[in-house]
DNA sequence: TAGATTGTTAATCGATTAACAATC
DNA sequence: TAGATTGTTAATCGATTAACAATC
């Protein structure tokens, strides 16, 4: 049953569970229904217990779901109870906005390694990390074992970025670029372009 | 025909042919086919023809699609042909980030103002533009017509920045704080969480 | 027990893809 | 003309939703 397929649309949607758990369990909400999560999050609650159904049986009929015991099953779903370091190129101000966030990440994702290819910006500090050559990009990323790289730099640098964390072994990569990069099918890619966001968004204005 | 219902998916990848069109137009390539475009996008060729056909004929059968002409109706149905002003809330890294876009935007889309509820943060300049309080949000937009806004603001002030949005006019909100927010039917509100990105693709490490 | 809510099957809905006549 | 490629219909595939027996 672990091997059954799992669309992206429902992976999609564990983080916003999770995201809303943990906001019910810091107010001290013990349980939660399916129909209380799909209000608040504006989902089917019929979609909501499928999606949960398919990695095990986490409720309990006429009850619904207890709130700690949910997060720690998607935790382990995403893998996000082990830590993942992640490597980020690119220092501009989308850079050291990303690289931020790594409060909210928990220490379980954790950007551990700044590159940046414009000679003026290494060693700049971000984050308490030091911006660091495109040089030392591979030997970096095998000793500190990163498996997630993020791509900030403009879009004509992405693909060669890309490659670069392909050859050093990262398993999945998130670029910001707004370019399609192409890489082997085991790299998992995933995008978050801003500005296509932003054009699609136009369209429904009136 | 023009009140036919486009869905979403539709929609998104409209911006992407544009990009890749644009790239084509810049290399001077006069003609393009729903193959072509397929094989750069990562995307069936059938698809292509299909949404593109929802909006009008703009191939030529035997030929393809010719490039510039395709690039002026897809910003036609983008609504990219005409100004469209932006403000932001939230004068932080990715607020600057998203600011200096401004240039890729190509003056169609413009962030005219920013916002910012911390008093330390007024005054600054972000992008020549200077970081105005909350209380002056509704009447800029008003009297810059602003049409869509951008939320770059703690998770737990994000809702509030919406109503603001909201009361004064907004039709879209481009919301990058991690929570759902709820507004009118009317505004179109799309969500761009990078922190649910990224764990959703720590699913797919081994 | 009665009420609530899950897990799951079946029905529906919608999106993608294949196929091909039309035609440049 | 022959080859290429569109626009579009029909087929397929997949995702969402409704419904309900099981059961806490």
């Amino acid at each position: 049953m672990k091997s059954l397929k799992i669309s992206e649309a429902v992976v999609r949607r564990l983080p916003i569970y999770l995201r809303f758990l943990n906001e019910l369990n810091m107010r001290n909400v013990q349980t939660v229904s399916s129909q209380d999560l799909g209000q608040k999050l504006e989902l089917n609650p019929a979609q909501i217990r499928k999606d949960l159904a398919y990695f095990g049986e986490f409720g309990k009929k006429g009850i619904g779901y207890d709130v700690v015991y949910l997060i720690e099953k998607i935790r382990q779903i995403l893998k996000l109870d082990q830590h993942i370091n992640v490597a980020l190129v690119g220092a501009g101000n989308l850079g050291r906005a990303l690289s931020n966030y790594n409060a909210y990440l928990r220490d379980n994702m954790k950007i551990v390694a700044v590159f940046d290819a414009v000679p003026d910006k290494i060693g700049a500090r971000i984050n308490n990390l030091a911006v660091q050559p495109m040089s030392e990009l591979i030997e970096t990323i095998h000793r500190l074992k990163v498996r997630i790289g993020i791509i900030t730099v403009p879009a004509g640098e992405a693909q060669n970025v890309a490659d670069e964390f392909v050859k050093a072994g990262v398993e999945a990569i998130l670029n910001f670029a707004p370019v399609i990069i192409k890489v082997p099918n085991e790299v998992r890619v995933h995008h978050a372009d801003f500005t296509t966001e932003l054009q699609s968004l136009a369209y429904y204005l009136d």
